[in-house]
DNA sequence: ACGCCTACCTGCTTGC
DNA sequence: TGCAAGCAGGTAGGCG
């Protein structure tokens, strides 16, 4: 489901496909879709005839930077894809917005749970205020995690996931950094050692990036901006892998519920008390 | 701060 | 075959 990697796996698409684009209407065919509190009609007001300068990712979402320096934000959330269809594209039922381009082609923001949303904002900083840091980023350091670890008492598996704690990992990458980093999903945060927190700054990156270098993680809605699933699927060591052989102890691979989650590790390599060997 | 719950949605799988 | 229940999980909001 759309994470960190998959997300930037469709902003690099999309900043190669429709950069300099010039957006000439917008059909809003679920309203929902569009985030409150701006009314749909203005919000196709506001964007028509914008020209898209810029794509990007923050968190989980696409940004849009259009030319006079305003936002728009599309969180894929569950099943969100953003498409890039040809002029004689055939309809998508799914398409619950639709950018029509200036040059013939459509821009659709397809969605089949219609969980999705689309913000326009004047900034940056207004849209993405809460979230916590780009776990890629050159700021974060295995010393900022650890300070962040600390200060918190959660299970580590709940933390991962929490957006204002670390923004854009999701139920995949935060079972597969644990099992890389070899720690329990619920372990309590401000217990880790200078050593555990490292691991876990490291395996953080790691899947992170390897699930961009796939294209993304494909199990059953998620494609970029072509339309094609991602390879990374086959790369993942323990997300969805329950009974099958640990990839390090060939141990089978365990399943349980943290935080109404499905979780995916391993008894042995990631052990409750003490620190794994 | 945290855990837990519900709502938002639809399609696919499972079980009878 | 039909049909209902269960499941998938990102995020917001509410409660204790």
């Amino acid at each position: 489901m759309p994470e960190l990697p998959e997300v930037e796996t469709v902003a690099r698409d999309l900043q190669r496909w429709v950069a300099g684009a010039v957006i000439d209407e917008v059909e809003v065919r679920w309203e929902r879709t569009i985030r409150h509190p701006l009314p749909v009609e203005r919000f196709a007001a506001e964007v028509r005839g914008a020209r898209i300068a810029k794509v990007g990712r923050r968190a989980k979402s696409v940004l849009l930077r259009l030319d006079d320096g305003r936002l728009l934000s599309i969180a894929l959330r569950m099943t969100g894809a953003l498409l890039v269809a040809p002029p004689a594209a055939p309809d998508d039922r799914y398409a619950r917005v639709v950018f029509h381009l200036a040059d013939g082609r459509q821009l659709r923001f397809r969605d089949v749970r219609k969980f999705g949303r689309i913000g326009l904002w004047r900034r940056v900083g207004q849209a993405f205020s809460r979230h916590g840091p780009e776990p890629l980023s050159g700021s974060f350091t295995a010393a900022r995690l650890r300070e962040r670890l600390r200060r918190r008492s959660g299970r580590l598996k709940s933390l991962l996931l929490d957006q204002s704690f670390i923004a854009g990992v999701g139920n995949i990458y935060a079972d597969e950094a644990l099992w890389h980093a070899r720690l329990h999903p619920l372990r309590r945060a401000g217990t880790l050692t200078l050593a555990e927190v490292a691991r876990l700054h490291r395996a953080l990156r790691r899947v992170l990036r390897q699930g961009i270098t796939n294209r993304g993680t494909t199990f059953s809605d998620y494609v970029s901006a072509d339309g094609e699933p991602g390879a990374n699927a086959e790369q993942l060591s323990v997300y969805r892998r329950t009974g099958q052989p640990c990839l390090r102890c060939r141990r089978q691979i365990q399943r349980m519920v943290v935080g109404q989650r499905a979780t995916h590790w391993c008894a042995h390599c990631q052990p409750l008390a003490g620190a794994a060997a």
